[in-house]
DNA sequence: ATTTATTTTTAGACAAACCTAAAAAAAATT
DNA sequence: AATTTTTTTTAGGTTTGTCTAAAAATAAAT
């Protein structure tokens, strides 16, 4: 069934399996770019993993995960994010401290660790960043929910997540007090940057870059 | 101060910190046993871990670890022991079951994870096994204790710790209700194959062999 | 439709960590 | 003291995952 597979392997799964939401099918270089390594190198790996039949890779043509390689996929997110909301409810980090640590837990191979530590936790369905956190099988609820950037002016809405792991951006948005969770409302939209001007209750208004405003995720209400 | 050293590193340093620990200096053929590779890669790696200063290597005459080896060391131990403890304590693993995900967990290098894992737990001096748990600065209390099978006939003692990973013998302990902090009496000595008879309050007495006497630690009260 | 630019793959190297087989050193026997 | 055995090191390969430089395929521009 599940093949022992690499950190090396894993962490290339884990990339396609993201750059492949956002497009048809994933190129070569748009990996070497995610994952920090060249070229040439991708082209090693797709051939391995297409061999172990984790891939569908057509050369030059692109590639997406096979059925076997998404559930892999899926397995090590969930670890990742089981591991994120350990890390923040249970050892005290911050949301803005706790991605590097899990890029190293969620190589860790232990199929009864991850169900008890699931258990442990209660079943999480969200990590700290608000993203859905898979179950045992596989599954994900991907939730409803659109970029700030699109949120009509004077619209209350929720946010349910923030699509980036920087560290300096979840620093930033807390020093906001922008949190998964917290309401908010879009006051004005700058043409000239497509920069937002941004309201929380009882806060004064604030000014949101547009590449803020696209990882910010929120729900209207 | 410390250099980043590698999966394979670390398993080295732990083995000839642990094999240092009963011989004035450790032989190449013994290492190779004790991590299952062969002798001649574990002079290949001899050389690195000198080359980085953590260890005392003199060809053909044996070796242990620098100063700074021996930090390394102790750090990693401390990883180990705490993750034991945690699994044992929070998610619920049997004593019998922790090692092997110990391992793989020991080599997540993160000092905020360490130490805030520690706070998590309350500082635990010992690990399951009744290890002790290397503290942030690397200094180690080692108790008090001997081997079962060193103790005088109808002598009460207080079982302090195992030293031994297997899964089996700690299943086997368990099934007999030895446990850490369990009394235990030795009722006759069997001079044929140096095993015992031992006691333990309320329980019909039981056979213990000369390698599983050898393995439980004690403390007489 | 050519030419040019970009993307992707191939070819050949390299470091880490392992291996087997042979050589050298040390230890044990006779 | 010489010989045999054991231990350790060296020499030369292999696999995994990376790299640079060159070749091939595709896409874009003229
Ligand atoms: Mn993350
Ligand atoms: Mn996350
Ligand atoms: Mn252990
Ligand atoms: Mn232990």
């Amino acid at each position: 069934m599940s093949p022992n597979l690499s950190v090396a392997e894993e962490n290339y799964i884990k990339s396609i399996y993201h750059l492949q939401q956002d497009a048809e099918s994933v190129t070569t270089n748009a990996l070497a770019d995610h994952i920090k390594t060249k070229p040439a190198s991708v082209t090693d790996m797709l051939k391995k993993l297409q061999l172990k039949n984790l891939l569908n890779y057509n050369p030059y043509k692109g590639f997406r995960l096979s059925k076997e390689g998404n559930k892999a996929a899926l397995n090590i997110i969930r670890r990742h994010r089981l591991w994120e909301y350990f890390l923040v409810n249970q050892l005290q980090f911050n949301w803005d401290e706790v991605h590097d640590v899990a890029e190293q837990l969620e190589h860790v191979i232990s199929r009864k660790l991850v169900d008890k530590l699931d258990a442990f936790l209660g079943y999480p369905k969200f990590d700290p960043h608000g993203d859905p956190i898979p179950d045992g099988n596989g599954k994900i609820n991907y939730q409803q929910q659109m970029p700030l950037i699109n949120l009509p002016l004077n619209t209350a809405a929720i946010i349910t997540s923030v699509q980036n792991q920087s560290s300096d951006l979840l620093a930033f948005l807390s020093n906001r007090d922008m949190h998964i969770g917290t309401k908010v409302e879009v006051k004005q939209k700058l043409n000239f940057d497509n920069s937002l001007e941004v309201k929380i209750k009882n806060k004064q208004s604030f000014h949101v870059s547009e590449q803020v405003a696209n990882a910010i995720q929120v729900n209207p209400l």
